[in-house]
DNA sequence: CATGAATGAGCTTTCATTCAT
DNA sequence: CATGAATGAAAGCTCATTCAT
């Protein structure tokens, strides 16, 4: 085995996960967790079964490791274009406006998060907090300090700032609302409306 | 049927039906839609797998009779105490503290519902419109003409108006944040706030 | 307790047990012996499951009950008008053309009656000879001892002058060999040419 | 499937397949196709329920595919040593004496086939017309251009020609009528008297 | 006599996972 | 690494039959 033969293969694997994990998130979305199975998914993406126990030690951890990956992708895309002296007010309505455009960009993703967060598998996952949650609610809290957000537990603040905007995607995505820049703009306005001072 | 048979003929037993109906929502809110069973329910409530089969065509009617069930019963209990006289904004703040103490009072029901709807059977289900969307609906609208409800399209609204209520008491049974009547007053405060001109 | 509901029970009793009759044939033509089931007889004849209980000891019963029962009519139709001083030919023929004539008007019955015997029931069943059977036998063997027919094994003749019948008529409702008088008589002369010194 | 897969893959077991459909013809021998099971068959192959979906799609699948190979082999073994210089009458009685023949070697087929034929599978199975079947028939009609066979409508002959083997070989193996050489030659000799001109 | 309710046992089929290659 | 074969266990559902009325 050479060098070349690694790189051939090291490409091939990455393919056939990337594949598999297609395959579910496309699965997912059609026939929700329930309905869902290891030989569909396998048929789908067209790879053995077996081959999916190489990347994954069981079905738990394939749902589990593609909610994950899924967090930490929208989560980046989230956070992006963040600057050191923005307001608040502007690092608020940026946050807002981001999430929009990163689900807009990956319906399934939102779908299949949505999806796992209702599974037994979600409530036994060791729910570290993750970045996005934390710099959510440090914002919101700078926001109290600062004397711009009203001063109330962060949760309560959270439910009209942030989780709206799932609710607007769901709608977008089910035809009842479409989420256009106008749209989305109104929206971050009022989310801000919502929590501040 | 006629009276006769009624009289002389064995009667459906309503506390069968009644155990099923717990056992499973008991089961979807421990297990989730994956992880369920028709046996596993049966068990539950102690009846033989078949006899669910008389009271339901299967597994899916089931669970959407029960959905349909639940979704009724927290219509009746939110729109309750509504009188002739009151203002939007009046209306508007019962209805919120009416959600939150009907489903404070069924904790197993906000589950249940959130959770059938991340189903593929909910996907297939004939959502005609049920009482208490069309009430909210209306409301939201007679404000928008009355000039105290923001000029804007009802699903970007309701996002800000109805489904925080939703996300702070998953908050709540999450022993995130305790929504206590002060809570809710604020929670009730906040959501008109977000809404009102 | 009078005269009168003692009649009108009677009538209704008869009735129902003709219907669950009925209601067999009718499916075991439709879903053969393997397909049917008690309930869903009773759901075509309109009874109750129980029902048949009261008529039948259980399935086998049921089934068998029937068979015997087409056997004997087939028996009846098949034997009738025969007379004293007929000459071998004529009942030969005689008795060929009333097995046609008697399961044109029954097509049904020819199709319980090959499925039944291909069934485990037919195995067990207690095959004491019946009525044709035994006037069939009796006329091959007096032909025989007359000279007019081949002197060779019963069964021998029997496949050639009787079993083509039932093929010929499964060709008739299989639509590949309409049966009218005319192809009857050939088929009569054929039997009797096949057997006849 | 390409050869490298072929050599580094676990092969299907042709022994186990071989197993399944001897169970299978073995059981319906016994217990007829209504009392047969999937789980019976499998216990009876001494496999497991799930191997039998490894090599068939369903049921029907599996039964119809016996079916159909059951019929392949007895036509090869009825078209077998025919030449090309026979008469019509040498044909025939060729063809005749192969059936009996072939039956005989393998019991447990004409059981296979004639359960089968009662069965709603059946009904639904596409009837291509099949090798032995289009044969017969050509047979038939060349023996009435050259005038050696009666002139009468193909089934009307075939009942008399060929069905009655099929009730004489259940005679056979009910013990009513053994058919050894001498019974063969003469129910041949029958055979071609009835049909012969 | 007649019923719908009820059920344990069994059905066909699919499942998640492991095995041998 | 990747595979199709293989399987015990369990799925959803229907069965023949009995029960209480």
């Amino acid at each position: 085995m050479n060098d070349y033969s690694l790189i051939i293969m090291r490409t091939r694997d990455q393919a056939k996960q990337e594949a598999i994990v297609q395959a579910s998130i496309k699965l997912v979305n059609e026939l929700g967790f329930d309905g869902i199975s290891i030989s569909k998914i396998a048929t789908e993406a067209d790879v053995s079964p077996a081959t999916i126990y190489i990347y994954y030690k069981n079905k738990e951890d394939l749902f589990t490791e593609i909610y994950k990956d899924i967090r930490k992708q929208m989560s980046q895309g989230t956070l992006q274009d963040l600057q050191e002296n923005m307001t608040v007010e502007e690092e608020f309505k940026l946050l807002c406006s981001n999430t929009f455009h990163s689900y807009l960009e990956h319906p399934e993703f939102i779908f299949y998060r949505e999806r796992y967060q209702q599974t037994a598998m979600f409530q036994s996952l060791n729910k570290e907090q993750f970045e996005l949650f934390q710099f959510s609610t440090e914002l919101l809290k700078r926001g109290i300090k600062g004397k711009v957000i009203k001063d109330l537990p962060i949760p309560l603040l959270a439910s009209f700032a942030f989780f709206p905007i799932i609710t607007l995607l769901r709608f977008h995505f089910d035809g009842i609302q479409t989420m256009d820049d106008h749209a989305i703009k109104e929206a971050c306005e009022l989310a801000w409306n919502s929590i501040r001072r």
